[in-house]
DNA sequence: ATTTTTTACGCAAACGATTTCGGTTGAAAT
DNA sequence: ATTTCAACCGAAATCGTTTGCGTAAAAAAT
């Protein structure tokens, strides 16, 4: 069973008239009477035609949608993301095809040419927590693909990109633990080759040394799966943790490891914010309802995804090939909630 | 500029061939000779030739794409059912795009209209909490659009579906409340037309006689657009709280409602579950990470995802018109944390 | 050597829509 | 009466692919 939609040939038979004729009458053009332009508007109507996307994609070379490959939509940074460039995207007469790379090389190399063969006009994309090697989307974009890396942007350069304002964020969080008087704090980031990774390690860096405290390399964690794999970060808090010279406070660079430092605390009777305070990246709703309630970096999400759909689209209509690439930075948002500032006794 | 990809058309030509010749020898036909097909294909693989799956779906009158029209992806229900659909969907060979209808009825309308103008070959829904007509619905299943509802189903025959026990897993929340000393206990569940809501106050109220426990309406309230909207459950919550004979528990009906619930009595210093025992819908992550931990029904959303695409699938391939039509009841599961156990004292 | 069968390939139509080009009216202008 | 010119409409190409049908040449059978 098949959905079977009236094509310009039915009313055209239907009218004795000729399929061109008939879609001359829809598209009004001038050529055609107004009375004849009446009937076959009418009949259209009645019979509510809609012109097949699929002929016009086939004729006009393009299917006026857009693959967005993220992470994992469960990730609120990136399901608000996506309301984002689901909104520019609409608005334009575009539609939106979601897939996600689960944070795997391998899933993201298979979606991306999953995405390129259903011939999407352009790509969004968000990079997995595994991939260094950029060889399979530079392969697609040298075939001249439009795409807009966005948030976990690729390390080349000649493509737009669409990032916050990272080094700066990590560094007023961290900075904001240290105001609150935390003195030994630890980093625990995601995989360490990522362009994200290593610009909030550096703000986190800086701050420290703008402050003049030890810099601890053993202070700072990489998670290899960016947090997806809960196991990995336990590990990783288990080894900040039997150091001589415990954290007293954590700077998590993304949502997955920020709540998964929590509930590696829980577990562990580890106390947020006495014997560990704690601010990280998150774009959660929860984040309020936590007890301790949870400081946090925001990022713009929404805008992210607006600012990134935008670019991507001008892309695919321009006429002339881009050769001016953009980096739009945006700016986080310090949230100053409970898990950051030490009770007061 | 745009993504030029290499034609049957160009391979037949650089080759001395016809388009047909080129066609069968990559379809590995018997009509072409062993000597042709392989220089044919080691051309299409030396210049990565792809099928133009635009051309072949005006050809074969199939996307090969499916449609899934929720509430919103940042539901975590939801984009775990996604997540399960776009398992079955990619193995079967389909994509996924994915539309919300944010709880609105309009949204809802505009997005369906879309996905069948897409040309989808099937569509996925769960319907917006203020959707109590189904026309728009049935237009689209009545021109023979394949479609299967799940969660929140539509309330007419003649279409697949696939829900949870949604009346067992309210009442089980319930009884487990009564057994946990609770004598009072109310409900906040979504619009009151919503077969969802129905079942969902059915097994509340049955729990409730069956231990012989008054039935009281203005213990029921009913959110018109399902939780996104925060005051409007605020405003439900007063409405209970202000009553001379206050709930000493509540039954949330889903995550959105059950998360606000719980930001209000933040909001308000009512504690959990001392002055308040709480249950509730939820697909949340972090519910063990709430204070108190959240005692919460969960849904099986990656099977019932699953589930519902593969049903879905079987009927765009079904030779037939289908006449049978499954109602799949999954269970769900109750998971007892702190929030509705009266602390010990 | 002639006929029959195979093998291997090309032609053309089809899917649904747009668009270029061309043709037929009828009326106005000369 | 002839020319001109709108006004209106149709035929056909096009997009990329598949496929039924036709057919040449080669192989096999007579």
């Amino acid at each position: 069973m098949r959905f079977e939609a009236i094509t310009i040939k039915d009313i055209a038979k239907a009218l004795g008239l000729s399929t061109s004729t008939v879609s001359r009458a829809l598209r009004d053009s001038y050529e055609i009477s107004p009375k004849t332009k009446e009937i076959v508007i009418k009949y259209a109507k009645e019979n509510n035609y809609s012109p097949n996307p699929i002929a016009l994609s086939l004729k006009e070379k393009r299917s006026s949608s857009i693959g967005v490959l993220v992470g994992e939509i469960a990730n609120s940074f990136f399901s608000q993301a996506i309301n984002g460039i689901e909104s520019i995207a609409h608005e334009k007469g575009y539609n939106v095809i979601i897939a996600q790379n689960k944070e795997q090389f391998d899933k993201e190399d298979s979606a991306l040419q999953y995405l390129a063969s259903r011939s999407v006009d352009g790509i969004l994309l968000s990079v997995s927590a595994q991939t260094s090697n950029f060889d399979h989307i530079k392969k697609l974009y040298e075939r001249s693909m439009p795409m807009v890396s966005f948030d976990c942007v690729v390390d080349f350069d000649g493509i737009h990109k669409v990032i916050v304002d990272n080094a700066k964020a990590a560094f007023d969080g961290t900075e904001h633990l240290i105001n609150k008087g935390f003195k030994n704090i630890a980093c625990v980031a995601s995989a360490s080759h990522l362009s994200i990774t290593k610009e909030r390690v550096k703000g986190y860096i800086e701050a420290l040394q703008k402050h003049n405290l030890p810099v601890n390399e053993s202070n700072i964690q990489y998670i290899a799966h960016g947090g997806v794999i809960a196991e990995e970060i336990y590990e990783a808090m288990a080894n900040l943790m039997k150091q001589k010279n415990k954290p007293d406070a954590l700077v998590a660079c993304s949502d997955r490891l920020t709540t998964n430092v929590m509930r590696y605390c829980q577990q562990n009777q580890i106390h947020i914010p006495k014997q560990l305070g704690l601010i990280g990246f998150s774009n959660l709703d929860l984040t309020d309802l936590l007890t301790p309630s949870l400081s946090v970096l925001r990022q713009p999400a929404y805008e992210m995804g607006r600012t990134a759909a935008d670019l991507l689209i001008k892309m695919i209509e321009s006429k002339r090939p881009i050769t001016d690439f953009e980096t739009v930075v945006l700016t986080s948002t310090l949230i100053e909630r409970e898990s950051s500032v030490p009770s007061k006794k």
